[in-house]
DNA sequence: ATGAAAGCGCTAACAG
DNA sequence: CTGTTAGCGCTTTCAT
C-alpha cells in the first residue's frame, strides 16, 4: 500500500507545473527517508523526549534534507489545537497606541509557541459579524479583540465556538469571556479635574467618532460641566468631531474652530497625541504660549510625546502590561487554568510634562 | 453508519465542558438539519449556482440556526487552497509607509475573497528562516514580503513550497518570484540632485541602519559627493545612524549633531517624514529659517507631511499602486495566469512643498 | 520506544 | 441537480 501510494504521488508530482511541484513534502516522505513510521517521525518533532536519540537524529536529518515544513492545517484539524492566536485590531495604518500592546503581546505569545494572526477589524461595526466569522473559521486557540464586541450575533458565535476571548482597551461588567482594559470615560474625568486643579477655567476638547475616543470626551465634558470650567463649546454640547484615524491636521483645524467660537479657551484635551501635536503647532503659530495661554493634553504617550517642545502632557497606558496580562490569561485558559480575575483593570497615568 | 457517528458525537459533546461544547457544529450537522447530503450542503455554500433554489434555502437556514462556521483547515487541507494571503511586515509598531500599502492591499484581497494574515518579520534578518517556516506551515495561497528575502535557506524553502511570492518596496534583478517596488538608492540620488539644483552646497543626511533607509542614504551620499555638495560629514563617510524604528527624536538629535561638526550645513535629507519633522522642529527652535537657511526633505509622505508648517517636502511612493499591483499579480498567479512582467517598478515622486 | 489503524471536517472526482 | 466514495496530512488511541 505504502509503495503504491508513494508511486502514484511521485508520478503526479512530476507531471505538474514546476512551481507547485515541491510543495508536497509530507511527514510520510520524511518518515520513509528516516526509515521509521510516520508516527515516530511525528513524535521526533513534537515530543522529542519520547523517541531514542538515534531516531531523533535520523528524523531531523531527513527534515533538513527534504526541506520539510509541517502542514499546520492537518495538525490542527486532528489535534484541535492550531497554536494560533487571532488579534483583531481596528486598523494598522494609523500609529495608534494599541499597536504597541500588540507588539508586546506578540513577543510573549511567540515565545510560548503561538503564532499570531493579525486581522483588521476596521472602524465599521457593521462588518464585525463577517470579520469575526472569518477569524473563527481558522479555529484559533484564542482571540484578542481590541475593543469590545457588541454585536449579539458575533457574541453568540464567539461563545458557541468555545474559543477563549480577551477583550482589551475598554472596560465593561459584561465581557464575553475575559477583559484587560481601563475606563476611557474615567480618563476624560481625570483630565477635566486636572485642568480644574491647574486653574483652567474655559476648557474644550477635540474629540472623534471612534468609540473609545468618544468615551474619553464624554467623561471630560461631564466633569468639566460639573466643575463649571466648560468652555462655550462644551456647554453647547458640541465638540470638534473627527473621523478616525486621528491625524495631526485635525489638531490644527480643531484649535482654529475652538478659538473661533470661544477665543478665551485656555485648555484643550485632544483625541490623541498626534492630534495634540497639531494643536501645539497651531497654537505656537498663532503666538499663543503653551502652557501659559493654552494647556494642551493628549492621549497615548506616543514615542514623540517627550521629544517635542514643549514636551507633551499626556495619558499613558502601560501597553506592555496589557500585552503581558492578555497573553498570560489566554495561555492559561488554553491550558485549562481559569483566571483568578477575568476582568482586569490596568488603569492609566497622567504624565505631566510641559504642555499643560 | 451515519447515525452511529452522530450519536457518539452528541454524547461526547454533551459531556464536555461548557466552553468547548458549541465549537463542534460541522457541515454534517448542517446537512442533516437541512435534509441533504454533506456534499450538497458544501455546494450550497461554495458553489450556490449548482444547487436548486429550494435546497440552497434549506441549507442557509440550517447554517443560520446552528451557528455553523466552516472549518477552513479542513477545507484547505482537502482543496489545497486556503484562501489566505500571508503578509510579512518588518513591524507594525511604527507608523511606516508600507503600512499604508498593506491597508490598500488588504481591501483588494478581502474583496477577492482572501483573508490576509499579517506576520511581524522584525528587523533581525537572522530570524527570517524561522518566521518564514512558520508562515509556510499555514500554507497560504500567496506570500507578500515587505523587503527582499536574502537568506538562501528561506529562498529555497519558499521556492520549494510552490507558493507564489511577491517581494515589495525594493528593487532587484533576482527576485524569488515576483516583485513590485522601486529603487531606494535612486531616491537618494534624486534628492541629492534636487538639492544641487536648488543651490544647496553643504548637504547632510540622517540615515538609519534599516536596509532600505541605508540604501537611500548611499544613493544620496554617492551623488552628493559626485556633485561636490557633500557637507563635512558626508565627505568623511559618516552620517547620523539611527536604529529602527525611526522617531521624531532622532530628527532633533541628528540635526544637533550635524550642526556641531559642520555649522554651515544647508540641507538635510532625513530617513523618514517623522525624522524630518523632528529636524524641522529643532531647526525652528534654533532660529534657523526653513527653507531659507536649511532645507529639510523627508521620505514617505506621511499623513501629517502636508499639515505641518512649513509643509514638508518629501518623497511619495504610491502605496495604493503597490497594493493594487501586488494583489492583482498574486491573484492572477494563484489562478494560473502568469504576470506579463514579474518585475514591476512603481517609481517614486518628489513632492515639493515648503520645507526644501 | 515504536507502530497500525482510525479519523479530524471538508471537498475532488465520479456516478447517477 | 444530488449523492457516494475516497482521501488531504497529520495526531489520537491503542497495541506491541
Amino acid at each position: 500500500m505504502t509503495s503504491i501510494r508513494k508511486d502514484s504521488k511521485v508520478s503526479k508530482t512530476t507531471t505538474r507545473l514546476g512551481r507547485r511541484s515541491g510543495g508536497g513534502v509530507t511527514l510520510t516522505d520524511v518518515a520513509r527517508q528516516a526509515g521509521v513510521s510516520v508516527m515516530t517521525a511525528s513524535r521526533a518533532l513534537n515530543q522529542p523526549h519520547l523517541v531514542s536519540d538515534d531516531t531523533r537524529k535520523q528524523v531531523l536529518e531527513a527534515v533538513a534534507n527534504s526541506g520539510y515544513v509541517p502542514n499546520l492545517h492537518a495538525a490542527g484539524l486532528r489535534s484541535k489545537r492550531t497554536r494560533m492566536i487571532a488579534l483583531m485590531v481596528p486598523s494598522i495604518a494609523s500609529g495608534s497606541a494599541f499597536l504597541l500592546a500588540v507588539h508586546a503581546m506578540t513577543e510573549i505569545l511567540v515565545e510560548a509557541g503561538y503564532q499570531v494572526m493579525l486581522s483588521e477589524r476596521g472602524y465599521d461595526r457593521s462588518r464585525d459579524d463577517m470579520v469575526l466569522d472569518s477569524v473563527i473559521a481558522r479555529r484559533p486557540d484564542g482571540i484578542v479583540l481590541t475593543g469590545l464586541m457588541e454585536s449579539p450575533r458575533a457574541r453568540q458565535h464567539l461563545a458557541a465556538s468555545g474559543i477563549p476571548v480577551v477583550e482589551t482597551w475598554e472596560m465593561t461588567d459584561t465581557p464575553i469571556d475575559m477583559l484587560v482594559g481601563f475606563s476611557h470615560y474615567d480618563v476624560g474625568v481625570a483630565i477635566a479635574r486636572y485642568f480644574h486643579e491647574q486653574g483652567r477655567r474655559r476648557v474644550a476638547s477635540i474629540a472623534a467618532t471612534e468609540a473609545r475616543t468618544a468615551a474619553r470626551f464624554h467623561g471630560f465634558a461631564d466633569e468639566a460641566l460639573r466643575l463649571g470650567i466648560a468652555g462655550r463649546h462644551l456647554q453647547e454640547g458640541s465638540s470638534f468631531v473627527i473621523e478616525p484615524p486621528s491625524q495631526l491636521g485635525h489638531g490644527r483645524s480643531g484649535l482654529v474652530r475652538a478659538l473661533e467660537g470661544d477665543p478665551d479657551v485656555d485648555a484643550i484635551f485632544s483625541a490623541t497625541d498626534m492630534v495634540a501635536l497639531g494643536t501645539l503647532m497651531e497654537a505656537q503659530l498663532r503666538g499663543l504660549r503653551v502652557p501659559e495661554d493654552l494647556a494642551v493634553v493628549g492621549f497615548g504617550d506616543f514615542d514623540f510625546a517627550c521629544n517635542v517642545t514643549p514636551a507633551l502632557t499626556t495619558v499613558r497606558v502601560d501597553h506592555e502590561d496589557i500585552g503581558r496580562r492578555t497573553a498570560s490569561m489566554l495561555i492559561n485558559r488554553i491550558e485549562g487554568i481559569a483566571p483568578d480575575n477575568p476582568i482586569q483593570d490596568v488603569g492609566f497615568r497622567l504624565v505631566r510634562r510641559e504642555s499643560g
